[in-house]
This record gives structure tokens, C-alpha cells and sequence, in this order.
DNA sequence: TTGGCTGCAAATATTTTGCACTGGC
DNA sequence: GCCAGTGCAAAATATTTGCAGCCAA
């Protein structure tokens, strides 16, 4: 879990090198994005941008976005059926396990990815840039809510 | 890589199982499925079956795929940026090596998966379903045409 | 015969784009 | 002051849904 303010600043850094301009939408949002325990939506980081500015727009949420993602501050991660979720805390491919009744994603331990992707290289002859590995089922409450209904 | 008219037949069987009705759209769908060697995408799909059947509806597809799925006779990948894609061979899932550039998808030799998947079920709790593991990146010839360009 | 299937159009959902105005640097 | 960023609306994508007519079983 990488420290927010370090994360805050890294992001603010690297907007800056690349001549971005730091608007007072752009730093509660980078906030947001590093302080997020979670995989948020464009959605939900509208959501929580427009208590402190409520004009602003979704377009400008994707627009950030999309500069951060080219930056490699934040990843994106495509997920079936519930839209992109974007993970500003480990900003690099790395595994999820998603929860298909109520959606909760959680980062699990898994090293080898890297030995793997080396391997699939050598065997296909791809170059490899990076890689997505999703587990799908039910997290463990969602498992006792299916035992025992209401 | 399954025989064709062996899933042929066997997507019939399920069909009719299921009450399902075997129409000639349906037919022609199925078939192009069975025999693709890609992963194509409903639109492709649309347009094999176009040729045969010129009213056929995009709609009409989308929900036969749809029917598939819950048949458990397609897979569905849920790829960042090009859509969804269908395998009809091989549906369960498996790893997929895509190519960045020209979307081309192969599918790599890769046995661990489930023992990953045992593993991580172990660490975090979560009863996993399925899952899904791709690789990005360029193809050979991509790789090629990049390195000399017109 | 009949209810599942088809095809058309309209609705959804999500993300992107165009553009005039604004404000960070 | 310049130009990147913002916000609004419209566009572009991709997929789903409603429904009247049709046809496989």
C-alpha cells in the first residue's frame, strides 16, 4: 500500500514535468485518486469531485484521467459488465479479484506475473507491454448471504 | 482446437435441450462460430451471417450470443478498448495474448491456471468462478513493421 | 397452434469530442 | 497574456430492450 501524501506528490511531480497545469479540480481529484482505497469509477470520482466543485463535469473527469493514465500514474482496469475502474495506488498491471454480486475488488498476492509474461513472450513471439489477470466469484460475505436468505 | 462439426453438433444438442429453437439465422450463426479460428466480435459476426441471411439484425446476434453464454457454449472476452470478442472453440476460460496494434489474439500454452486460481481462492476467501488472463503487446509482425517503417 | 425468434427502431450506458470561455503559470 | 483546462452539449460506441409479425416444433 503505497503512503497517499507520497502518492499525492508523485502525481502532482510527474503532471507537472510534462507542463500539465495544476487546476483546484485536478488536485481534489488527484487527491481522491490517491487517497482511494478502492477501484473507483469515472462515476464515483465525479461523485466525490462535486462536493467540493459542483460544476464540474464527467468530461473532465475522463479527460484527467486519460492524461494520468498516459502519464502511468493511474491504471485502468476493464471490467466486464461494470465499465472501467482505475487504480491510482498501484498505478502497474497487477492481479484483482472481483466480487460478481456486490463488486468489491481486492488486490490478492501473486509474485510470478512477471516470470509468466516472459514465458508467454518466448513461446508467442509477442512483445509483451502488460498484462490483466482477473479472478471472478463471491467474496466471502456474499457467500454467507447465498447459505442463509433472508 | 475442438472439430468444428463436433461443436456443431453439440451446440445444437444444448440448444434444443433448453427448449431453444434451431432457426436458420441460428443455424448459420452457429456455424460461423464453430469454424472460427479468431475470436470475432458480434459485429463480425453480423457480417458473416449477412451474406446468407441480408435482414438479419445485429440485435438478433447480440441475443443469440447472449443465449450462448448461458448455454456455456461461448466465451466471452471483455477486451479494453475493441469490444467484446467470442471464442466458440475452446469456451471456458483460458489465456489470450492480443496484439495492441492489430488486434490479432492468439491463445498461448498456459497449464497453472488453476492451481492459481486454487490459491488465490485459499488467500483471499473468495469462492472464484472463472477467470481471465491476457497479455498485451505487439505481434511479430507488428513488431516488424515497426521497426521499419514505409 | 403457439410461444420463442426475428428485425426494426428506440432506449441505455459509457466514453469521447467540439468549442467558447476561463484562469494557472 | 497565452494556452491548457473546464464545462456544456452533442457525438460516437456498444449493447439492450420493446414490440409486432413470423415460423420452427
Amino acid at each position: 500500500m503505497a503512503d497517499p501524501q507520497k502518492r499525492l506528490e508523485q502525481m502532482i511531480r510527474r503532471l507537472k514535468e510534462k507542463g500539465g497545469r495544476l487546476t483546484p479540480q485536478r488536485l481534489a481529484m488527484l487527491r481522491i485518486i490517491a487517497e482511494s482505497k478502492g477501484h473507483p469509477s469515472a462515476e464515483q470520482i465525479f461523485e466525490q469531485i462535486k462536493a467540493d466543485f459542483p460544476t464540474t463535469s464527467l468530461a473532465t473527469i475522463y479527460k484527467t484521467l486519460s492524461l494520468l493514465k498516459d502519464l502511468g500514474e493511474v491504471l485502468e482496469l476493464n471490467l466486464a459488465g461494470v465499465g472501467s475502474r482505475f487504480d491510482g495506488n498501484k498505478p502497474y498491471p497487477h492481479p484483482h479479484v472481483i466480487c460478481t454480486k456486490c463488486g468489491q475488488i481486492i488486490d490478492p498476492e501473486f509474485e510470478p506475473m512477471a516470470g509468466i509474461s516472459r514465458e508467454i513472450a518466448r513461446q508467442t513471439g509477442y512483445k509483451i507491454t502488460h498484462e490483466q489477470l482477473n479472478f471472478f466469484g463471491l467474496c466471502p460475505k456474499c457467500q454467507q448471504e447465498g447459505q442463509a436468505p433472508e
